[in-house]
DNA sequence: GAACAAAATGTGCTCGAACACATAATTAAA
DNA sequence: TTTAATTATGTGTTCGAGCACATTTTGTTC
């Protein structure tokens, strides 16, 4: 990969103007057979790869991408989407680029719909979507598609042909991933599920990793585990647990499926005398605090930050530099306990 | 961040030639009072960012990265840089660059010595080195500066002024993530540090981990364990390691401090009935088998093959688009148990 | 105020790809 | 063979930053 071959290299040594080797790179015919075969003979002898740098140069479009994803207001989880967006922005400031925030309220489909519609107008080139909301996704991406807005996804995986990018975590593998920890901590008795949404239809991502955490067991063929699944909603969750842990007493194990631990770890702690394993989702500072004092056993990190990021990087190198996309990007599953958070956390 | 404003647009604004702003951009002097006032003020309130598109376009000089590391052929562990420096040669083949692998005997400081000679004389811009034989990277890095080679190193931290940047672990801390993780899966007893190598002495790395992994049972003030360490070489070691166990029986957990868990895993399980926890380093193809079939519990990933492609395309990110060279970039210290492996490898 | 030096400022070219447009070569029709 | 139509090929400009060089302005001295 010593010498790098311009367009006008390629000319000299086919014995042609650079106008005609350009025509045959981008097949825009208007070539004479012999011009084509010296050309093709160069080129195969040759590693040609244009230069990104000067291709780019010539096309001064500002691309526009609009980042849509839930008010960390509402649900801290998203907080560090913020920091990533900035993050993008400043490696990103020097080609010609906008990123725009929009927030939606993750507990209400209508301000998902209206915020979409908001980007919608602004025509932008590219939507980077949370699609909390799967039936209500599926109608956006329809729009966006419509005027031949690109759309890519995060966090949460819709089934579209539309959505040429999807980043985020295969949550059945994640459900696998807290089963194995769950297994190696806790070595025998009841493990409970829990999961703590209002509408849990909705929430395909908490069944996926019900599922995944199952599987584990099943495959295992191990009688020594029990699994029982609970269902929270944020209203009297508090009684409808301390319910659960007086029927429940050998209880061994908790997996939370979601990043809302903090809630009900204490909750746990007070009603269960014995050691109990608990294992949940992400790095929120009151599960980062649980988990230093040893209340929480391991968090599995989700990573929203390097998810919104990637996604968005990803957005950049097809824009600027003309990168396919590819079609999903699975995260690591990163097993995190007190001592190594802080690497993902930043 | 909207529209990007180009040297022409701060010229016209300031009402003086684009030369001008130039020199003020770049300090050459030369320029009245008048001029830099004015121009200073349109700089002030617009947000100008150089098009590194642009700026790169002229320089066409043709950068050499060397990357110095050991054979894979003589220890896997260094297999996946193979992968890293292939993947970055891709990334970055559109841009004006060459990068050379050159390949030292991991336990030879001579063929150290002598490969590094041989790229001193090849007077690349930068080297990436993994410096396994201190003094002697210490030497090394001397003589590469005094030819302005730029010395970036990876994988083992080296104390010098000289080297711009550094991707690794922190082997202290990974030391500790193994510490909390064997607290959790193993709740008592004795607990063996095992170190393989030919001259501990020379093997920082593992000594910092020991380090760690005490620390953090010193800090714990637990009594119900006690941490016994072994050191063993590639000769006799199985005879070494069997006289250990017999010594000590109630050994309930085992770290083991080098990518080697898989040379003694086997021997482990053989001479103890009871169940014992294994901690290792790195994803090899041989541990990651008795990682899936439940002999070792866990492994820590040092991800040489992103600590190489982080540090080539920091160099790449140097010299071709101007980014300032950050000093420590710390790796996440990963925790692999057999569900989440495949993310990490690739 | 002329003559000259020094400082300040402006102009024009380069990099490589892309594409519009001008020109040359070939073929078809008269 | 001439003319027009078609096809093939070459030329020139653009993008933004950077820098060499030309030109203008200012300052100094006799």
């Amino acid at each position: 990969m010593n010498k790098k071959y311009t367009i006008k290299d390629i000319a000299q040594l086919a014995g042609v103007s650079k106008g005609t080797v350009d025509r045959v790179l981008h097949k825009r015919g208007k070539v004479s057979q012999k011009a084509l075969d010296s050309i093709n003979a160069v080129l195969s002898e040759i590693d040609y790869e244009p230069n990104l740098i000067a291709r780019n140069l010539k096309n001064n479009k500002i691309y526009t991408i609009c980042v849509v994803l839930p008010d960390p207001a509402y649900d801290s989880y998203w907080l560090p989407c913020i920091k990533g967006i900035e993050e993008a922005i400043k490696e990103f400031k020097a080609f010609n680029l906008t990123i725009e925030t929009h927030y939606f309220d993750p507990e209400s489909s209508k301000t998902f719909l209206d915020v979409n519609e908001i980007v919608v107008d602004r025509a932008p080139d590219a939507v980077l979507l949370a699609p909390l909301f799967y039936k209500e996704a599926l109608g956006i991406v329809e729009k966006y598609i419509k005027k031949e807005i690109l759309v890519n996804t995060f966090n949460n995986q819709v089934e579209s042909n539309e959505i040429r990018n999807f980043v985020g975590q295969d949550l059945h593998r994640s459900g696998r991933v807290a089963a194995k920890l769950m297994a190696s901590i806790s070595q025998k008795g009841q493990i409970a599920i829990i999961h703590i949404a209002e509408k849990f239809k909705n929430a395909i991502h908490m069944q996926e990793k019900e599922k995944g955490f199952r599987s584990y067991f099943v495959e295992k063929e191990d009688s020594i585990y029990e699994i029982i699944s609970l269902k929270l909603k944020r209203t009297n969750y508090e009684a409808k647990l301390t319910d659960f842990l007086t029927e429940n007493p050998k209880l061994s194990g908790v997996f939370i499926t979601t990043s809302k631990a903090y809630q009900i770890v204490e909750i746990i702690n007070e009603a269960v005398n014995d050691k109990i394993s608990i294992i949940g989702y992400d790095l929120l500072e009151k599960n980062i605090t649980l988990l230093n004092n040893g209340k929480i056993d391991f968090l599995i990190n989700q990573n929203p930050k390097q998810q919104i990021y990637l996604g968005i990087s990803f957005l950049v190198d097809h824009f600027i530099f003309g990168k396919e996309l590819r079609n999903t990007t699975f995260l690591p599953i990163d097993i995190v306990n007190s001592e190594n958070a802080s690497y993902y956390m930043e």
